[in-house]
DNA sequence: ATAAATATATAACAAATAGTTATAGTACGT
DNA sequence: ACGTACTATAACTATTTGTTATATATTTAT
C-alpha cells in the first residue's frame, strides 16, 4: 500500500497544467510561487515520473500526466459538487422529504402546500404517499417517511404529533339556497339531501350524535370514501355535505359553502416519529405545513 | 468561498456510515478513535448538520449524510483510480504510444512487435499511422507521433534516430531452383524474372549500380511500391525479389530465401523528435521495438 | 435500577503537512 | 554579456492530523 496524492497537490497540478506556468499558477491559487514548485517536484517523485515538459517557455503536460488530467478535472469537479450539495443541505435548499398522507389530502390541500414549498428550492425532491390512516401509522412507526398526515389520531407512543382542529362547513352546490344563511346548523339539514363521507371516521360519528340530538334527519344520498368525491359531488348538485373547511377551499368556484355550527372540528394530525431524528428539510416542510393551516384553525 | 472537506474526512465519514461505530471505523482506519471523534464533529460543524443518529448502539447515517454519501464512494473510488493508473504508469503498463511508420512496415514485422509488447501490457494503447517516409519525418518534427519508423532517413537537426542495417536476401518461390544455393549473388540474377520494389528508393539505386558493375540484366517483371506486396507476388510465383530479411521472414513458408551477397543493408531508422521529452512507455516501447530488430541486423 | 462494559468526547501534546519569505540558479531575448 | 522572468532550494511558521490519557455517555447484563 503506498500513499495516494493529496486532493490539494492535484489540485494544483491541473492549476500548473491549465496555466502552463507554475508562476501565474501560484498566482491564480493565490499561494507563493515555491510552494508550488514544491508540490509538483513532490508530486513527481510520488508518482515516479517527469509530469511537464518545458517547451518555448510553457510548462506543457508531459504524456503520462495527460493520461490523468481527465481523472483529475473530474474528481475536482465531484469535490466541488459535494461541497455545493452540503451547502444547499445545510441551506435547506437541497434534500428529499417522504410523506403519507390520507388519500383525499394528496388531491386537495396538500398539492399547493408542495408546490409552494418546491417553488424555492430547486433542488429539493419528495415522495408522497397516500394511504389509508392506519397504514400511515403503520409507515412512521416503521420510519419509512419523514412525517405523516392523517385524522383521527389518538396517540401512539413512538409518535410525536401536532394536531390541528380544522373549522367545517356545509357545502352545497351553486345557486342553492343556502347561500343566503350566514351559518348552517344541523336545522337546516332536515330532508336535505345530504353525501356523506368517511362513515367510519371520528368525524362522522359526531355528525350523527349531532343530528340525533337535534332530532334532524338528513336524506342519506351517497356515501363516498373521500371529503373530496364529496365535494364532487356536491359541486354537480347531488345534495350538500359537512366537511372541513379545507377540503372546501379547494373547490371555490364550483361550490359554495359557510360555517358549520356547532362546530365539529376535522382533528388533522401532523406525525412523525420521534426514533428518527428528522432532516432539517423535512422539519422546514412541516413547519411549512402547519403554517399553511394557520387560517383555517379554530 | 467556503472551505471544501479534506478527501481524508470523508473517507472517514465513509467509514464510520459502513461499520455504525467510530470505534470500528477507527479500527479499519488504523488510527485511533479520538481521531476520527474530532474528524466528525469537525465535519459536522463545516457542513451545518448532524452527520449521524444513533440507533441500537449504531450510527446510522442521517437524511442529509445520506444523500451525499454516494458522491464520496464516487470520490473515493476516482482517487483509488488515479493512484492506480499513476502507478501503472510509473510502472510502464499504462499510457499511450503513436508510432508513425512506412506503409509496408505496418503490416509485415511491426504487428508482432506490437502485439507482443502489449500482450503483458493490458493497459497500454497504441495509434499506428502508416505514411510516406516524407510525411513520417514531418509528424515527426511536428510532434504528432512519439516516435516514427522509416528508411532511407539521412539527418535532419530537430531529429534524434538509431539506424539499423537490416540484412538483405533474395527471396523466391518454393521449390526454385535457388533453395539449392547458399547465398544469392549478382550474376544468379541475370534473365531471371525479377519484382523490383521502390524503384525511388536508395535501396533501388544501390541494386541497380550493383546489376550494371556486374554486368547483369534482370528481366524486370513487375515494380511494386512496397516490398510486401513484393513478396505477395514472389510467393505466387512472379518471378524472385531482393528485400530485406525483415519483410521475407514474415512470409516463412510462402517463399523461400537466401542472403544476397554483396550486402546492399536496408537502412531502418528509428526516429522521434528531440523536442519532444518521450513517455517512459514510448521509451520501453523504442527498446523493444531495436530489440525486435537484432537477429536481423547487420 | 445499577454496575460493568462499551463507545464517544475532550484535552494536551507530537508529528506531518502546507504554507511563508528570502535567495540562488536557469533560460531567454536584446 | 546582461537584464528579465521563471523555477528551485532553504529555513522557518502555521495548520492539520495524528497521538495518549482521561472523562463522560450509552448499552447491556445482572
Amino acid at each position: 500500500m503506498q500513499h495516494a496524492p493529496k486532493l490539494r497537490q492535484l489540485e494544483i497540478l491541473k492549476t500548473v497544467a491549465d496555466y502552463g506556468s507554475m508562476t501565474r499558477a501560484a498566482q491564480s491559487l493565490n499561494i507563493s510561487q515555491p510552494a508550488v514548485s514544491r508540490v509538483i517536484s513532490d508530486l513527481s517523485e510520488l508518482f515516479g515520473f517527469s509530469l511537464f515538459d518545458r517547451k518555448d517557455g510553457l510548462l506543457v503536460p508531459s504524456q503520462e500526466t495527460r493520461y490523468i488530467l481527465p481523472d483529475i478535472s473530474r474528481m475536482i469537479e465531484l469535490m466541488d459538487h459535494i461541497r455545493d450539495t452540503t451547502m444547499d443541505l445545510t441551506a435547506r435548499r437541497a434534500g428529499h422529504i417522504r410523506v403519507a398522507c390520507l388519500q383525499g389530502f394528496s388531491t386537495s390541500h396538500l398539492p399547493e402546500v408542495v408546490a409552494n414549498f418546491l417553488a424555492n428550492r430547486p433542488d429539493v425532491t419528495m415522495t408522497i404517499e397516500p394511504d389509508r390512516p392506519e397504514r400511515i401509522l403503520e409507515w412512521i412507526i416503521g420510519e419509512q417517511y419523514d412525517c405523516g398526515i392523517t385524522d383521527g389520531f389518538d396517540g401512539h407512543p413512538t409518535i410525536e404529533s401536532t394536531t390541528v382542529n380544522i373549522r367545517t362547513v356545509c357545502i352545497f352546490p351553486l345557486g342553492h339556497r343556502f347561500a343566503q344563511l350566514d351559518k348552517i346548523s344541523p336545522k337546516h339539514l332536515d330532508n336535505e339531501r345530504l353525501v356523506y363521507a368517511r362513515r367510519d371516521s371520528h368525524f362522522f360519528q359526531m355528525l350523527s350524535e349531532l343530528f340525533r340530538k337535534h332530532a334532524v334527519s338528513p336524506k342519506q344520498t351517497v356515501e363516498s370514501r373521500q371529503f373530496t368525491s364529496a365535494c364532487e359531488l356536491v359541486a354537480r348538485g347531488v345534495g350538500v355535505s359537512i366537511v372541513s373547511e379545507l377540503d372546501a377551499r379547494t373547490y371555490v368556484g364550483r361550490l359554495d359553502f359557510r360555517p358549520f355550527t356547532p362546530s365539529i372540528p376535522h382533528q388533522l394530525s401532523l406525525v412523525r416519529s420521534i426514533h428518527q431524528t428528522p432532516s432539517m428539510i423535512a422539519l422546514d416542510f412541516m413547519e411549512a405545513f402547519k403554517d399553511s393551516l394557520d387560517d383555517l384553525r379554530i
